[in-house]
DNA sequence: GTCTATAGTCCGATAGAC
DNA sequence: GTCTATCGGACTATAGAC
């Protein structure tokens, strides 16, 4: 399971059928049964491997979150300048949630607020993804009264909502996003969020 | 309940306690015993007043809807010029959706799927706003190649965004959206759309 | 229109054999 | 590690009294 090892494959079919499931339907509306039927596995072994239903909501996290990290630390931008820094953030995070599209819907979407340790969790995780990593460290060179509660989610709102609306957005455009659109987007995106689109209209 | 009419007043209470509910814990995982122990009636007039517990889902939509397209309707953009229109068509979209914000986090986030009456519904009615009402329209002056299937919902994401995420922003950034955040949002977002990051940085 | 009581189903979790 | 069988409880919806 972890960095690729083939172990367990009862436990990542689980897991894998769990993903599509939750995506699909959401945690609640998802029962054991279920999840052990289309996995072709005894619902007992969800107890077995995972603890307990939330024992897979947990394991999901984990997992999106260390390819998450491992995917954003490899990117070095440091030496480049702000705007092409933007831009290659920007790219690499569509591309890592592109992987993990359906992890992320499920993350942000389906964890029960009355959990604290896996709203914590994911509070932390998110933190280091979102404001160490990627946006704010970039703003630093600035020292203007701009708002960055504004301006650092208005980045992120951009391409989280992309992969959270994708089912809606393509029932009400009938638009489907394949490998073409996603060639262009990350830096429709970033220019809109550099430069605006007036400049993009115009140009 | 249409229009402000103060019939029904149990009707009422159920539908209340299901916003907060669904908002708060998700359609799923919100059972009908605990909203009409949280309403103090009794589990049966759920299903006398909406037929079914997806019946509130369905009120809730109507009401929604109605809302909008009444609140949208009022205001008179025609005669403005594109960046006006822009500006104007943000800040009643954000004062809109926060009156409603609870309804609209429900509406996207917790319709079942397989439910393809209400899917259907949301379709329709979403389409009208974004593309017929607010956004599409907007852009029948430009004749270039930008791609509307990106420059449009990289504004809605901006703001759809932040009431979907504005639990798990706070939990991120311990900012709380008050008026005074809300005063000054609307011409951020509209600043960064038209004009860009850049320009709001070095301004 | 509102209630209590309950029918009938499905839930998550576990015991215990192999 | 994997299975079958089952426990105890929670679920939505409805019947029927008032």
């Amino acid at each position: 399971m972890k960095g690729g090892e083939i172990i367990n494959s009862l436990k990542e079919k689980i897991l894998n059928t769990s993903i599509e499931l939750f995506y699909k339907k959401g945690f609640e509306a998802t029962g054991v049964r279920e999840i052990s039927k289309k996995a072709k596995v005894s619902p007992s072994m969800i107890n077995y491997h995972f603890g307990s239903k939330k024992g897979i909501l947990k394991e999901i996290m984990e997992l999106f979150f260390s390819y998450m990290e491992e995917y954003l630390n490899k990117e070095h931008v440091e030496e480049k300048k702000f705007e092409e820094r933007i831009r290659m953030a920007i790219k690499s995070l569509v591309i890592a949630l592109r992987k993990n599209e359906k992890m992320f819907k499920i993350i942000m979407t389906q964890i029960p607020d009355d959990d604290i340790d896996l709203i914590e969790y994911r509070t932390e995780k998110m933190k280091k993804i979102i404001l160490g990593k990627i946006f704010l460290d970039e703003f630093k060179g600035f020292n203007s009264n701009v708002k960055y509660e504004i301006i650092g989610p208005a980045l992120s709102g951009m391409i989280f909502s992309h992969f959270l609306l994708k089912d809606i957005a393509t029932q009400i455009s009938g638009k489907i996003f394949d490998d073409e659109f996603y060639e262009i987007y990350p830096d429709y995106i970033a220019d809109i969020y550099l430069y605006g689109a007036l400049k993009k209209l115009k140009e």
